[in-house]
DNA sequence: AAAGATCTTGAATGAGCATTCAAGTAAGGG
DNA sequence: CCCTTACTTGAATGCTCATTCAAGATCTTT
């Protein structure tokens, strides 16, 4: 026996970037040699080709993101204010410069929705289950009285999803922070209000 | 002297469509020679390359979506009436299953803006310009008081551009039409109301 | 320390790509 | 009615791509 020698989650993280950065089309397989430091015998024996490593890296991206999402609930402020600072973080990250301004999950499914009927679903449960983790944070917020109970937590997770879908296309633009931060106020102020 | 033989705006029309369904990197020369029927040479002479003729499809369609779009402000109906009749329009081209679901303005932003500044500005002009143009309807709606005075006709313009975006987004994830509406509907609500 | 198993290496492969260009074809002026 | 001019044609070009695989390297077990 002997052990593959590189860090699967190093490797992941840096083919994240490559297709963020690129696209999937446009990154080429000598780019993700170059990204990741792997030969391509190795890519094609730890995840089978190309596409394979798409969805590892998306597999990672979901797992981040899941973490990233659940840290922001885990103090005992008002679930809220705990949606709001997850909101303004988005906002941060979509006027930041660098590849983290797009969101993998969305980006792939801009560009293989239409060709590629298993990465659409695999993506589509991945925001699915972003979706229902909202939702819940949504129901808790109308259990404590924090946001009107006579409003829906599924219809409210869909609306702010939708929103921060919106906010991420308009951040290809480069709004000033003013203007994407107002966005996102009265996204806040549209769904939990 | 001899004039061209196609017909450039069917030629262009088949083009986008080709990009909407399978994006610009994906899209062979050998597709567009099929979907527009014109010889590799001939579009080499008319639009210099691959990228000359999204260039032109992304002028052409937005050419269509500007009339598409003004279209619904030519009666005299209340403004925020015109302005629901549009966003239900987008709605339903939403759930349309034909390539007409995407927005070819967006599409090519995800996939270029990263790589292309040339791309990326021209089509950032296309998308501000229908922001304002929003923005106008916005304004007349105040003007005649069928909006709160007091609301700002920039930011209601561009959190309703941002929620078309997020509308779009959303669909690719198949949504029922009911969901979708309900979106809708409330975006119009946060918007004219 | 030697054998055996598994991983790494990177050049080779063949397919598909955008682009070119020289020959063919048709229009219109004289 | 011919000749110039321009457009059309589609095979050829050279490049880049994803993928393969046989040789080499390294770890683990005995």
């Amino acid at each position: 026996m002997r052990n593959a020698e590189f860090d699967r989650e190093k490797v992941l993280t840096q083919a994240m970037t490559a297709f963020m950065t690129k696209g999937y089309a446009k990154t080429s397989m000598q780019d993700l040699t170059k990204a990741t430091g792997l030969h391509p015998g190795s890519i094609y024996c730890a995840f089978d080709n190309k596409r394979g490593l798409l969805l590892a890296a998306l597999d990672q991206y979901r797992a981040n993101r899941s973490a990233e999402f659940e840290a922001f609930f885990v103090d005992d402020s008002p679930t809220i204010e705990q949606l709001k600072r997850y909101l303004d973080h988005i906002v941060q990250q979509c006027l930041s410069c660098d590849a983290s301004k797009a969101c993998l999950l969305t980006k792939a499914l801009n560009e293989l929705a239409e060709q590629d009927e298993e990465v659409r679903t695999i993506i589509n449960q991945h925001l699915e289950n972003w979706q229902l983790a909202l939702a819940q944070k949504f129901q808790r917020a109308i259990d404590n009285q924090q946001i009107d109970k006579h409003r829906d937590s599924a219809h409210l997770a869909r609306y702010f999803v939708m929103g921060i879908y919106g906010l991420r296309t308009f951040a290809h633009s480069h709004p000033t922070s003013e203007v994407l931060q107002s966005l996102a106020d009265q996204l806040y102020r549209d769904t939990c209000r």
